[in-house]
DNA sequence: ATAGGGTTAG
């Protein structure tokens, strides 16, 4: 019996078993009733967790015949990380109810749930929870608050969490510079570091990786090589999480280069670090490259994961030859990946872009479960191909189906409005957007619309459906009216939108360059030099030169 | 005597 538990002590502190060794432990534990011990028990619990056997744990909590916060926390906690949130908080509830009163551990993983699920209600009386027992100030509960404020979004709440609270450790700070990282406000998490290093504390890698994914567009590319240094000064630089964020980072902000060298310079690059590397090719419009770095991976021997492939499969779509597309279909069939939905649809989107919308429609019509992200997906293609009414038809299959449309299902349905030209459909499914599904229209929504009633000659209209919404309205539907006036070679009213933009819009070049477009197709020659000779960079009038190339040959 | 947990990436 003492060895039964030395070998279970010693086996289940490990994280990783195999599945046999898992299964011997399983029958060992039943027969030593180990499970009685309270020490044990929640080892155990923990055990059966990272197994995925959430069915024995319960089992061995319930046949407990003592359960102190330690099992209670260990149960709860297998039910949030299996993403059973509503059993997680059933049992929270039914904890309250007992003796056991709930200590900052079993607040931080409720309050974690809360986020998982989106529960913003939830989240803000479980905080009144905190309070009331007298957790407030402590440091574990916070940074969980800190994180679950700034994944719904609340970063200003999430601000107020981290200034009332005393003692401010490592893991709180880096969990407010990733909130403010998060939703984009490096110079806030900036910011916050120099207040950090004031007070003699150390980052680490959490914290690097917390400032930079702030950084989001090639115009910050300096403050992330900064970074970078940091990084290397720090001997971050190895740490798994942090090199693959490098990468990420430098392929936003359109540097493959310079991920490309941080990403060569690994020893054992992961999969997210690759798949980091492959999106920023496909991103940046390398495909090729992309499709190369995807073939590495695999002589390499290693095997991709769904949101890897998904990726690729995005690049494949950019090609317009099918080849590559239908290779990496293959090695999906021969990794037996076919039943992944987000691999299913990656492949019709791939399938129509290239041109063949029959086997896009194969994949759909094989797959065993389908849900709103492959009907989204069909429905683009179809649109793409010009076949409204069938992508209307597929629309009605998924309310029979009883499944919920979503914003996309109304991008994709109006793009094939567009497509087709059809505005009176148009004009109805927006208004069943709004009324209907309750779905508050978005910027792509607001794109659609204009460029369905301006390429149909309604200008008037698409102009006055922008003036009505609140502002700030976003530069891509004042872009869709440009383009509008483009093609009905209405240079009036170009002129007054490319005004809007010029004053809100951060790329006012390429405005310039399509309103001169727009001048020269009118005729207006000397208007269309004017805007030329403000530009001063070199590529700027190359386009513009194109532009009057264009306009000179629609004229004559 | 031992025990759990809060923050990171594609």
């Amino acid at each position: 019996m003492f060895l039964h538990f030395h070998l279970l002590h010693l086996d289940l502190s490990k994280v990783y078993l195999s599945l046999s060794r898992a299964k011997q432990l399983h029958a060992l534990i039943l027969k030593t009733h180990l499970s009685h011990d309270p020490f044990y028990a929640t080892r155990i619990v923990r055990f059966y967790a990272v197994n995925g056997d959430l069915h024995s744990a319960c089992k061995l909590f319930d046949e407990s015949p003592s359960q102190s916060v330690y099992l209670w926390n260990s149960i709860i906690r297998a039910h949030a990380q299996a993403h059973k949130f509503e059993e997680a908080f059933s049992l929270f509830t039914k904890m309250l109810r007992t003796e056991i009163r709930p200590d900052n551990f079993t607040y931080a993983c409720i309050i974690r749930a809360c986020s998982e699920s989106f529960d913003l209600e939830g989240l803000k009386l479980v905080h009144c929870g905190v309070t009331v027992s007298g957790l407030g100030l402590d440091s574990i509960c916070s940074s969980a608050l800190v994180t679950a404020y700034s994944k719904l979004g609340l970063v200003d709440e999430a601000s107020r969490v981290f200034y009332g609270t005393p003692q401010q450790d490592l893991v709180l700070w880096n969990s407010i510079i990733s909130a403010y990282g998060n939703c984009g406000r490096w110079d806030k998490g900036l910011q916050l570091f120099s207040e950090m290093r004031s007070m003699e504390m150390m980052p680490d890698g959490y914290t690097i990786v917390g400032l930079l994914l702030g950084l989001s567009d090639s115009s910050l590319i300096t403050i992330g090589q900064g970074l970078h240094g940091l990084c290397l000064k720090c001997n971050l630089d190895s740490n798994a999480h942090v090199s693959s964020v490098l990468v990420s980072m430098y392929s936003r902000c359109m540097c493959m280069n310079s991920a490309h060298r941080v990403f060569s310079g690994l020893f054992q690059p992961d999969l997210v670090t690759w798949s980091a590397l492959i999106t920023g090719y496909s991103q940046s419009g390398d495909y090729g490259k992309a499709l190369f770095f995807f073939k590495n991976l695999n002589m390499e021997g290693k095997k991709a994961d769904s949101i890897l492939i998904a990726s690729v499969l995005a690049a494949a779509a950019q090609i317009a030859n099918v080849g590559p597309g239908c290779e990496i279909h293959a090695y999906v069939l021969r990794h037996g990946l076919e039943s992944h939905v987000m691999i299913s649809s990656a492949l019709i989107a791939m399938y129509s872009k290239c041109g063949f919308l029959g086997m896009g429609t194969r994949v759909f019509e094989i797959m065993p479960e389908k849900n709103i992200i492959s009907y989204n997906s069909l429905i683009l293609g179809l649109g793409l191909h010009g076949l409204a009414s069938e992508a209307f038809r597929m629309f009605d299959e998924i309310l029979r189906n009883g499944l919920k449309p979503d914003e996309y299902t109304f991008t994709a349905l109006l793009g094939a409005c567009c497509h087709a030209g059809i505005v009176k459909d148009g004009r109805e499914i927006f208004r069943r957007m709004k009324d209907e599904f309750c779905i508050q229209p978005r910027t792509e929504h607001y794109v659609h619309m204009v460029k369905l009633l301006g390429m149909e000659g309604g200008l008037e209209e698409a102009y006055n459906l922008i003036l009505s919404l609140p502002e700030p309205v976003d530069c891509g539907i004042w872009g869709a009216l440009l383009l509008c006036c483009d093609v009905c070679g209405n240079s009036e009213l170009a002129e007054i939108v490319a005004q809007r933009l010029f004053e809100s819009s951060s790329e006012k070049g390429a405005y310039r360059v399509m309103l001169s477009n727009i001048y020269a197709g009118d005729g207006r020659w000397d208007d269309a030099k004017k805007l030329r000779d403000h530009m001063t960079e070199g590529k700027l009038r190359k386009i513009t030169g194109l532009s009057w190339i264009k306009g000179f040959s629609r004229s004559a």
